[in-house]
DNA sequence: TTAATCACG
DNA sequence: ACGTACGTGATTAAG
């Protein structure tokens, strides 16, 4: 039987899959998704057709003989995105490491190696296929060497064949005739124009005629039409040197060896140095492929299951200090409890109530890293036995992940009171260390750090995901359905932390972040724990009385609304309120979003003025949203001891900021008043009162600090109301004669300042002309050198380091500057400004967080932090201890950092949150 | 699940 | 000529 070759068209297969898939990248930022469509495409092909040999050719970016003679007409070939042009390299290295034949020649196109590999290869009474992108190569083909050409659609990839025959029923003409069609129709792509007047339909007819160009040339007085004639004799030149462009080289000097490209089964493709470049790039479905090659990570082998306290306590005695991982499995059905449903289906109180007394399935612990314990809650095996032992250890490090929710495991039964030996607690404190929060410090865009990520990326493991371990089934109904299978999973919560441990700590050393790392982001977690467990007040019967009253004023403008349009519709829908609207009523001003008109705020306002329906349904929008999201949504979270716990995420912000979710206790209504009514629901225990205090102006204090401008700080030195100063320097006014216009837009270009400033975002926000936006910034600038200068700098040193970094080292990796798309570009700059700015404050009320929390148990207060909204602590204090609470959140927000600018806080007391804000 | 909208710093 | 302010999360509609 005859021996099969396939060949490849690099950077044609490439392109293909860099313009047919969505940007992906790795941890690190590599741009990845060429190179995964590239292969998938390959081993598609291979899996189907068994070949015997393969090669890829690629051109050489030097300029190549037949590129040299194009260049005149290829003027403006369009250069290749960055992103694309990273993965160039990577893609033959990959190939390499799959021992695929590579082929490239100075002075040649792929096309010409591909042909002429493929002439020979069929002179050897071989069969060849070419895959490639490019219809051009249709002139190679013939009843041996098969043209196969992937279209990626959405149903996956589908594969145009053609043999010669094929290019005959599909084109009309043979392959040798398709160089000539080419000749004469141009290519726009390759940018020669061919013979004027002669499009893709004529050039069909002649060719398939007469059968080549000279044949067509010869007959020129007797071709139709009259301008074909006319101009194949005028621009006969033009014609042979465009058939000679168009001709693919069959015969170009390569050497090859037909034997290089041997491959004896695709197997051979799974090489080990294929397999550590996949987990690299992270192509996880394409690790599945080298199963059999990995030499099997096997867990259950690692796992002991324990089940008799006496050996427990000879694993807990045999710890000394070592480091161990571990992780408590929490029974979610019997440890959360669970909402009451009401007649109408809302959720209502919180049920504590509880079947089991014990609210772990076990402890899964590692100290070594070839055995893992599950010790189980069984015959004597308590929760509170294990979180004992755990409070108790002699280890030197315990390692975890999700260190808050395993802290409010541990401290369930309250064993360990800050309070009673605070130093002990301290000492506990710092012993722990959690890999996600590492990781997130490793790579905060990320989002979040499942087990199989930091696996693979910190541990050099692959495990399944959690959803493809579980499925729908949740933990508690895989302890009952199949335990072993259970255990296996907890097992890798306590291995790979361990396992993953070295690796973190030294990349979080490598970077400056360890000591981020141990003083702010683990203590944080602590504070964060204690403040999640406190939670706060709220009265649900007065949530449900604001409810009512907002639900009067929606009728009442529902049905106005519905007057004015003359018919009923969903107010709430984007798209109906947008016809109604602009096509209905006409109103002017309409904008196009993808799915129909926008309808949002700031388009809203322009024509509330004219009309009135626009107005009401602007005030509608205000009360569904108070109603849906506060009124009614937090009532739900309200439990029964009327206190709602929020849940702060420490691992989702790219700047280092926290987030607060279920529910979102940071963007609770203030701007508006009938909104800001909202917080006098949030109210303290009884005996208690709500300090708050908030950062004046943190950022742009830090702005100054980073900058070291001269103004800024001095302004900041003598006390001086900063957008007021700003607007005298900008506008050139006295500084008691800044109009109130003034001190507004200059507080809008501060703002814009912190943001990375840009003039469109500018003048939309002050709704002026972008002119003299312009105009206001370069004012700015000239007042405030040293802030364009600092802001330059993060530009350029983003661009240099990949990412962008605060005062505490803290970073976020910018991929966005090198990004061939300026839009992309552009939000690259912004973030590198900003990022550092928001991210030094970030840094700084977490350290304030923590000293403030640890002054509160240093000095036996009853007093407890309850939130933290970005800029803002507040405190619900013992009445007693009122002056001390004040006392220590000046000293300690104050004293987090040392800027050239002194840190200033505003501070409020009252019985609800309304009052004390 | 995604897009649009709007609440906060 | 491009078409934007930085960072979040919840709700709703609609595919």
């Amino acid at each position: 039987m005859s021996k099969k070759l396939v060949l490849i068209d690099g950077h044609s297969i490439l392109n293909r899959a860099y313009y047919g898939l969505p940007d992906l990248t790795n941890a690190q930022g590599l741009h990845t998704n060429a190179v995964y469509g590239f292969i998938n495409i390959m081993f598609k092909i291979l899996e189907e057709e068994k070949p015997d040999y393969i090669t890829v050719a690629f051109d050489v970016h030097a300029p190549t003989f037949r590129h040299k003679m194009f260049e005149e007409y290829k003027g403006n070939r369009k250069s290749m995105d960055e992103e694309l042009r990273q993965q160039v390299p990577l893609m033959k290295k990959m190939l390499t490491a799959m021992g695929v034949k590579i082929i490239e020649l100075a002075g040649y196109e792929a096309d010409d190696l591909l042909g002429t590999i493929a002439n020979r290869a069929e002179k050897e009474g071989m069969n060849v296929s070419i895959i490639s992108g490019d219809r051009d190569l249709l002139q190679l083909a013939t009843d041996k060497v098969l043209i196969r050409i992937p279209k990626t659609k959405r149903t996956g990839t589908e594969i145009e064949n053609y043999f010669a025959s094929d290019v005959k029923e599909a084109y009309g003409v043979t392959p040798k005739e398709f160089i000539d069609v080419k000749a004469l129709q141009g290519d726009s792509s390759d940018n020669f124009s061919g013979v004027p007047g002669i499009g893709e339909k004529t050039a069909k007819t002649l060719v398939a005629e007469y059968g080549s160009i000279e044949k067509i040339h010869e007959n020129a007085a007797i071709i139709k039409p009259p301008r074909a004639s006319k101009n194949i004799v005028e621009y006969w030149e033009d014609a042979v040197l465009c058939k000679k462009l168009a001709t693919i080289l069959t015969d170009a000097p390569i050497e090859y060896n037909f034997e290089d490209a041997k491959i004896d089964s695709i197997s051979d493709l799974y090489t080990q140095d294929a397999y550590l470049l996949c987990k690299e790039l992270e192509f996880k479905n394409l690790l599945n492929r080298f199963d059999a090659k990995e030499e099997s990570f096997n867990i259950s082998e690692l796992i002991e299951v324990v089940e008799t306290i006496e050996k427990a306590d000879k694993i807990f005695e045999e710890i000394k200090d070592k480091n161990i991982a571990f992780y408590l499995v929490k029974r979610e059905n019997n440890s959360v409890g669970q909402f009451n449903q009401d007649s109408n289906g809302q959720l209502g109180l919180f049920d504590f109530s509880t079947d089991s007394k014990e609210d772990l399935f076990g402890l899964s612990l590692t100290y070594s890293k070839d055995k893992v314990y599950f010790i189980e809650v069984c015959n004597g095996i308590t929760s509170d036995y294990l979180r004992n032992k755990i409070k108790e250890t002699t280890a030197n490090k315990l390692i975890t992940r999700d260190v808050k929710s395993q802290v409010k495991l541990l401290e369930q039964t309250g064993v360990l009171n800050p309070a009673e030996d605070f130093e002990k607690y301290v000492a506990y404190r710092s012993k722990f260390v959690d890999a996600s929060i590492a990781s997130y410090l490793i790579n905060p865009t990320i989002g979040e750090y499942p087990l199989d990520d930091i696996a693979k990326s910190f541990a050099g493991i692959m495990i399944p995901t959690q959803k493809e371990f579980f499925g729908k089934e949740t933990i508690d109904d895989m302890f009952s359905s199949n335990k072993n299978k259970a255990i296996e999973y907890v097992a890798y919560e306590s291995y790979i932390p361990f396992m993953a441990n070295d690796n973190l700590i030294a990349r979080l050393q490598n970077d400056n972040m360890l000591e981020l790392f141990e003083k702010v982001e683990m203590p944080l977690a602590f504070v964060l724990a204690s403040m999640e467990k406190e939670g706060i007040i709220l009265d649900a019967q007065a949530l449900k009385e604001y409810s009512s009253n907002l639900d009067e004023g929606i009728l009442k403008l529902q049905k106005s609304i519905y007057e004015k349009a003359g018919e009923e519709f969903n107010i709430n829908s984007p798209k109906q309120l947008g016809v109604i609207l602009f096509e209905k009523l006409a109103l002017p001003n309409a904008k196009k979003t993808k799915t129909g008109y926008s309808t949002s705020a700031d388009i809203l306002d322009g024509l509330k003025a004219q009309y009135p329906i626009v107005s009401e349904i602007l005030e509608y929008r205000q009360l569904t949203k108070l109603k849906s999201t506060y009124a009614d949504g937090l009532r739900n979270y309200i439990e029964e001891d009327n206190r709602v716990r929020t849940t702060f995420n420490q691992t989702v912000t790219a700047t280092g900021r926290l987030s607060s979710t279920e529910p979102n206790l940071q963007n609770i209504p203030i701007r508006i008043e009938l909104g800001k009514q909202i917080r006098k629901v949030f109210h303290a225990k009884e005996g208690y009162v709500f300090v708050d205090s908030d950062y004046s102006q943190i950022e742009l204090r830090v702005l100054a600090h980073l900058s070291e401008d001269e103004k800024l700080i001095d302004a900041y030195k003598h006390g001086k109301d900063i957008h007021r100063s700003t607007a005298s320097l900008v506008f050139g006014v006295p500084f008691d004669e800044v109009t109130s216009l003034q001190r507004r837009n200059a507080k809008a270009v501060n703002f814009g300042i912190v943001y990375g400033i840009s003039s469109f975002g500018l003048s939309k926000d002050l709704g002026i002309s972008r002119k003299d936006a312009s105009e206001y910034i370069k004012n700015y600038f000239e007042q405030y050198p040293k802030i364009k200068k600092y802001l330059d700098s993060c530009i350029e040193r983003a661009k240099e380091k990949k990412y962008a970094l605060t005062m505490f080292n803290r970073r976020r990796p910018m991929v966005e500057l090198e990004s061939s798309n300026f839009m992309t570009r552009q939000f690259g700059e912004r973030v590198a400004m900003n990022s550092p700015i928001q991210g030094t404050a970030a840094d700084i009320i977490k350290i304030a967080m923590i000293r403030v929390h640890d002054r509160i148990f240093k000095e036996k207060l009853e007093s407890r932090l309850l939130l933290q909204v970005h800029d803002e602590l507040l405190i619900e204090a013992k009445e007693s201890e009122l002056e001390e609470v004040k006392k220590i959140l000046k000293e300690e927000m104050q004293g987090a950092a040392q800027l050239s600018v002194d840190l200033e806080i505003d501070t409020q007391v009252g019985k609800n949150w309304y009052d004390a804000h």
